[in-house]
DNA sequence: TCCTGGATAATTTGATCAAATTTCTTGCCG
DNA sequence: CGGCAAGAAATTTGATCAAATTATCCAGGA
């Protein structure tokens, strides 16, 4: 049951768990993903799990591989270099737009989020980390209300997910600038460009981190 | 079969039609898909209408209702606004990494193509001209090689395909200048920017009519 | 190396159940 | 007496499942 009482379909369920797991690096790159395996594991019939894998597909974060199977893709350079250049050129639009719609509430929310960001990275909790820098993402672009360009934000996130888990290890030990602070002194200052750049930096930096571990063999 | 002797499933039949028919303006703005009335019109079971439909879902093509009905969005002005957007982000884009890709051949099946809408326009036949100028566009960014960009370009068409069925009506009056024509001229002096400046205008141009359209009422 | 079963998993169908919409009925009020 | 509205039945449509079908892969043998 939602908040409204309606009961949620074993669909949006399924979907929303698979998802979860792609994001939030429980899916390795190139792991297979079979129907009845997921039938199993989600506790969901085959049409539900059939539906989520094939909007996961339709989305980018599952692969077929020309003969009727699934896998989670593996990160290459091309396209990382897409999804760098993308991203960049998306998500600082939505934190221009969500800028004017700012209210304080939301950024103690936002700040709460990063402090769970900065406690997953202390304790070393990558579910934890990818989950609080997730929401902190994207309830900033929540306030953009642009659905469309929000669609597609998620889609490269879904992405870049799976390449996630293996960025983490190299990143206690770096004194990296904090680029999530940078956006919120902005947010609280009111000013949009200094916002949509410290996103920018933020991607940039993230991006980074996977293209070092790509180009060590890590995959 | 495909070209490699192997049985394309049903689904991905199911899905390409259905598909098209949203690109290509069988279907209207606002009216309703249901998995039943589609297994008759496609000539296919329930699961696989019910695939496409969930696929063009997650594609941004149609759009859930709440009380699990699905039907073709209605184009706003803060959808256009976004979608004008990104494509002008993306596609001019994937238009420069094509540039450097092109063959004479290439650029010899585009000009065949841009007299193909040519002739449509000329003969005021709406799906011809919709088929050909979206061949045209993605064979010339089937050049860029970047398939999460082509992705999000083919999302962004999806979503605005219903809409260009009313504004053929407008549009043999106009003395808009051919700008696939300035396109094919960079593309033969091998002008990157050139080219990319004349899809972003294309773009921009086919906006300025759905906007106007829009403003008119049309929907 | 090529061919041939056999195993595994995906695809598809049809049936069944549940939800939502529409239609029809019925009773009340003007 | 006529119209309107509330509620109930019927129809339409979506969701889920389980069985039957079909494709692909892999191993063993010619």
């Amino acid at each position: 049951m939602d908040e409204d009482g309606r009961k949620i379909p074993t669909h949006e369920v399924t979907y929303a768990r698979l998802r979860d797991m792609i994001l939030f690096g429980v899916l390795a790159p190139g792991q297979p993903v079979t129907i009845q395996g997921l039938t199993a594991e989600l506790d969901a019939g085959m049409t539900p799990v059939r539906e989520a894998i094939r909007r996961l597909t339709a989305e980018g974060a599952l692969t077929p591989q020309g003969n009727r199977r699934v896998s989670v893709p593996q990160m290459t350079e091309a396209v990382l270099d897409q999804l760098a250049w993308a991203r960049l050129a998306i998500e600082p639009q939505l934190a221009r737009l969500a800028m004017r719609r700012l209210t304080p509430g939301l950024i103690a929310r936002l700040t709460a989020l990063d402090d769970e960001v900065n406690a997953a990275i202390g304790a070393g909790n990558l579910a934890g980390y990818l989950r609080a820098n997730h929401a902190f993402h994207f309830t900033l672009y929540e306030a953009a209300e642009a659905p469309v360009l929000m669609d597609i934000a998620q889609s490269l996130w879904l992405r870049a997910g799976p390449s996630l888990r293996l960025v983490m290890g190299r990143f206690g030990s770096s004194g990296l600038p904090d680029l999530h602070a940078e956006a919120l002194e902005a947010m609280r200052g009111g000013e949009g460009e200094a916002l949509s750049a410290a996103i920018a930096r933020d991607i940039q930096q993230g991006v980074d981190q996977v293209r070092l571990a790509l180009s060590e063999g890590a995959f």
